[in-house]
DNA sequence: ATTACGGCGATAATCATTATCATTTTAGAA
DNA sequence: TTCTAAAATGATAATGATTATCGCCGTAAT
């Protein structure tokens, strides 16, 4: 943890910013929960725990700086609400994601899955990809088996 | 253009919705404005051209109604506005977009890219693949050219 | 003709995000 | 250390997109 402070700590100092005690906080929030998708709300709330006097409009600038710096991903799940997702050590690309539409539950994932077709569109196109935001919408695994057993209790249907 | 207003007619009478003049207005801009991705405002700086009694709010809520039946994705590239694109003539799946992050213009793909994707993702994470978001943010034929241009022309530097 | 209801337009309300501004903190310079 | 200019902060006002409300209208069935 205090490793990816540190680098962190260094690419702000690259760009001449500083790692301020808020902004050591808000970085410490996104790593305790780097599973999950905050909202900058969400951020503002646990932030606050630590450091009941920080403002929200500094966690909206620290998320904003950090995402400038590709230190976070600024990702739009089509609710009303930005959420702020940490980018992995040495993640060369944006991970992907898989939303239920049932349960809203959101499962990530590492893998590459886009080489091949980032060369299509490279080659066809003649689009330079920098970058990608790949979601799929779809039923999870926990909902797919309470389908099923929901079916199997009205069978009589 | 009458076969497919025909045909979005068909799909609001099934859920027992009416194709009122100022919807079938909206869809008429939709329809015109195929290629580009209007945002609600824009649709109804349009839709004001031709039935300039229209509301705001109304073209909210066709634009939400059409988006229930799948007639339109809304999508969201990340500015503040989430823009609305008529899906094509039978379109199994959502198209994919390439958006240049130097001019800002939008491109779609047709083609289906991911159906390797969509398998490996089923199979591999038992997830059951609804629908799909793809966009690849980089820089556009356009926007290469003019990058070579420049530096061609600075190359003092 | 009456009524019930879906749909409408105008506009107020909401909510996330951004801008403003006075104050505080920080990193050097003196 | 003290001073100073720039950067950062917190409180809050402003903005802007979207949604909710409400009185009214047109239609279709009674």
């Amino acid at each position: 943890m205090e490793h990816r402070i540190d680098k962190i700590k260094k690419q702000l100092h690259s760009q001449s910013y500083k790692l301020t005690p808020q902004r050591e906080a808000t970085v410490r929030v996104l790593l305790e929960n780097e599973t999950d998708h905050l909202s900058a709300e969400d951020v503002y709330l646990l932030v606050k725990e630590k450091a009941p006097e920080i403002g929200l409009a500094t966690v909206y600038r620290t998320l904003e700086l950090l995402s400038e710096l590709k230190v976070v991903d600024k990702i739009n799940f089509g609710d009303g609400v930005s959420r702020y997702d940490l980018r992995k050590e040495g993640a060369e690309h944006f991970h992907h994601h898989l939303v239920c539409i049932e349960c809203g539950a959101v499962e990530e994932i590492e893998d590459d899955l886009l080489g091949d077709v980032e060369k299509i569109v490279e080659g066809q196109w003649g689009f330079e990809v920098k970058d990608h935001r790949l979601t799929f919408h779809g039923i999870c695994k926990v909902c797919q088996k309470q389908a099923v057993a929901a079916s199997s209790t009205n069978e009589s249907n």
